[in-house]
DNA sequence: ACCCAGGCATTGG
DNA sequence: CCAATGCATGGG
């Protein structure tokens, strides 16, 4: 295990870290950017910033991995977990033409692309909640006044609230970031829920979904897009989701509307691979509109 | 001033 | 068991 981690100490208090290949560092991170600036992930010239382990941490492009500020060992697995080095991409290149045609192209124009995910349960479980129902951009400003009101600033960024400290606020506080007053309580519900997240990743995929949906606020849309994002599971396909929903309407139906059991048996076909294709039709879905051949 | 946006829980039939 | 409803904000 971890024997190909070649780790090199940099002089200037950097770490190279590793990627599987292929590896695109924009592309993964690239959706941390899409919607607007978000406090807690901070994308500026090509880098990355977060707080993992306690502490801010920058992270560039660089060959064959990433170049990772502070140069500290116990950051470099943190690392590769956020940006998807977990994932085995291998079947992107193997997706058959004729009976993915929309995914085959997909794949090769957006090589590189990995599977970034949420490292905290609670981080992934509030982010959920405040994207239920609303536009990514007013949940985006919500997360971002929540971050700023109940996080602890380190820099340019701000770690991610715990717990403990939303717990220690009331419902109209947290409120006040512009939750409505039900999602107030289920994210103060679950702050100070005393289940041990841990053990779920020895869960399969429904049990974590149905012990997810007995907290308050936490539906199968959230439970799947826990597994996806926070445990990183390859076979997620969130088919209640609007913008998957969307997606496969542009790409993969002529536009024509789909309800959701349409869109589940459209996943079908992607089997065991949903979390890439849905990722894959996610990003493609925020690309700039593709230039049709000139006219003439 | 509308209407929709990466849901969920509650209520009434 | 299914349909209808309220929720809060940002952008078109």
């Amino acid at each position: 295990m971890g024997s190909k981690l070649h780790v090199c100490i940099g002089s200037l208090g950097r770490v190279f870290v590793p990627m599987p290949r292929p590896f695109d560092f924009a592309r993964t991170v690239g959706r941390f950017g899409a919607v607007g600036e978000d406090r807690a992930n901070r994308l500026a010239d090509g880098r990355l910033t977060r707080v993992l382990a306690g502490r801010a941490v920058t992270m560039e492009a660089a060959s064959g991995g990433v170049l990772v500020e502070p140069g500290r060992p116990e950051l470099v697995r943190p690392v590769r977990r956020l940006l998807g080095a977990h994932a085995d991409l291998g079947w992107l290149d193997h997706v058959p033409g004729g009976a993915d045609p929309v995914l085959a192209d997909l794949a090769g124009r957006l090589r590189g692309l990995r599977p970034a995910l949420v490292p905290d349960p609670f981080e992934m479980l509030v982010t959920s909640i405040t994207a239920q129902q609303v536009s990514q951009a007013a949940a985006l400003a919500m997360r971002n006044r929540f971050v700023e009101a109940f996080g602890q600033r380190h820099g340019a960024v701000y770690a991610f609230p715990d717990p403990a400290a939303v717990a220690r606020v009331d419902e109209s506080t947290l409120a006040a970031t512009g939750l409505s007053r039900q999602k107030a309580r289920y994210v103060r519900a679950i702050a100070t829920s005393r289940r041990d997240f841990a053990d779920l990743t020895t869960l399969d995929d429904d049990d974590v979904v149905a012990a997810l949906t007995e907290l308050p606020g936490i539906g199968r849309w959230s439970a799947e897009w826990y597994l996806a994002r926070h445990l990183g599971r390859p076979d997620i396909w969130p088919a209640g989701d609007l913008a998957l929903r969307r997606a496969l309407e542009r790409f993969c139906s002529a536009g024509s509307r789909l309800d959701e059991p349409q869109a589940h048996r459209l996943g079908d076909c992607f089997r065991p691979h949903r979390t890439l294709a849905c990722l894959y039709l996610l990003a493609a879905a925020r690309m700039p509109t593709e230039e049709t051949p000139a006219p003439r």
